[in-house]
DNA sequence: GGCCCTCGGTGACTTTGTCACCGACACCGC
DNA sequence: GCGGTGTCGGTGACAAAGTCACCGAGGGCC
């Protein structure tokens, strides 16, 4: 039991050594991969998915098709939304997408129950992320509702950067993520590159003047 | 014990006797006046909050001062963030503000826990309600996105509507509900005004035509 | 009556979303 | 190379929603 997945999410990684054999016993591991949905669309899982490699997103599709990023699911993380309409029987309203290769860990329902029940560790461990889904909940309403787009687009393409100062995304996808439409994406993208901000490519951003856009992104 | 407020809470009526006491004996009940913040603006709270009576409105504000209305908290279930964000440590993003005049019951921290752990009834009933605010938030995020200000607008009358037809609100509470503004609301309520549909008095909306917005609700 | 606060109406303007359509580019099979 | 096909993004015209500044009407209170 020296070297397992638990030791990878170091929230369990101190589990006592009765409730660590159990959840390795009980549970299993599988593979996924990008681009594969890991929940949502009907599907009603029977096991609650814990993240050891890989990042899942997490997203709402409305009838006419606009879609917008709720938000991700990363390595060591539970997934609760599983968890959440697993136990409360309630029907899924988000998809999950695998954005990479991911490889997760399934625990069976009564195995989660019962673990909740016998471990204080394993409790908060289900409660915090409960807490930080709500939280990056409060934050896409507070987004949507509230901040303007052009500055809300300015942090997105910071966030998104690599080393090169370049942003490898299409505008449809920067939509998705802000819950805007590309259209509206594509003409702000334009008015930065106007100002000489930045210049584009096909699914190609390069920030030329990341400060500038630093100082619109921390505008109120 | 034959009669207590325990009994006010379906899903924990059938709690075993042991819980039960530990629960009563544990946990304080007390009132607040209509008005009154329950949580929220800085205050980290020490204990999980369930309603006997009354009901709370839990909202989230900008800086600019535009407010959204997330959710509400009714007799019978308990506010879950309360205990998310005291278990994460969090530090709230919304307020909840009493309704009516409420009565509430307050479990200590540590009772919440130890409660989760033994009673599987009552791991339940919280993640049940955990699920449901989860669901509501979809549900709120959509809306905002993804959804026309008129049809909504006209779903909210319907819901506030008492008996006479007559909905007894201001028009910046409406757009509050609705994560809008004042004047926005105002213009669309002139605009059913116009077509018939309603009679608009200061502080009250009287419903003419609730077929015909009946109608529009029901529109994709 | 005078004061003050809440409530709602209004015009001018900006921002965001919608619809329909188009051309450019990349990839693929031949 | 050539043509086909799907993705990506540009565009104009318009509709919906939000912003700002200001105004007047009502209602309670001294």
């Amino acid at each position: 039991m020296s070297d397992s997945w638990i030791d990878r999410i170091p929230a369990l990684a101190r589990l006592e050594a009765e409730d660590r054999e159990t959840l390795l016993a009980g549970s299993r591991v599988m593979a996924l991969p990008a681009g594969s949905t890991v929940f949502g669309a009907g599907k009603q899982p029977q096991h609650l998915l814990l993240l050891l490699e890989g990042s899942v997103r997490v997203q709402q599709i409305a009838e006419n098709g606009r879609e917008i990023v709720l938000y991700r699911v990363h390595a060591g993380e539970s997934c609760v939304m599983t968890a959440a309409c697993l136990l409360a029987g309630d029907a899924y309203h988000a998809e999950g997408i695998a954005e990479t290769a991911v490889r997760a860990v399934a625990v069976p329902r009564a195995l989660f129950d019962g673990l909740l029940g016998r471990s204080a560790l394993f409790r908060s461990f289900i409660f915090d992320t409960y807490g930080k889904r709500m939280t990056d909940l409060f934050l896409v309403i507070e987004e949507i509702a509230f901040r303007r787009l052009d500055i809300r687009l300015a942090q997105l393409l910071l966030r998104m950067a690599d080393g090169d100062d370049a942003v490898h995304t299409t505008h449809h996808q920067l939509a998705t993520e802000l819950g805007s439409t590309r259209e509206v994406v594509s003409r702000q993208l334009q008015e930065f590159q106007r100002r000489g901000w930045v210049d584009l490519g096909r699914a190609r951003v390069a920030l030329l003047a990341p400060e500038a856009l630093r100082r619109l992104a921390d505008t109120r």
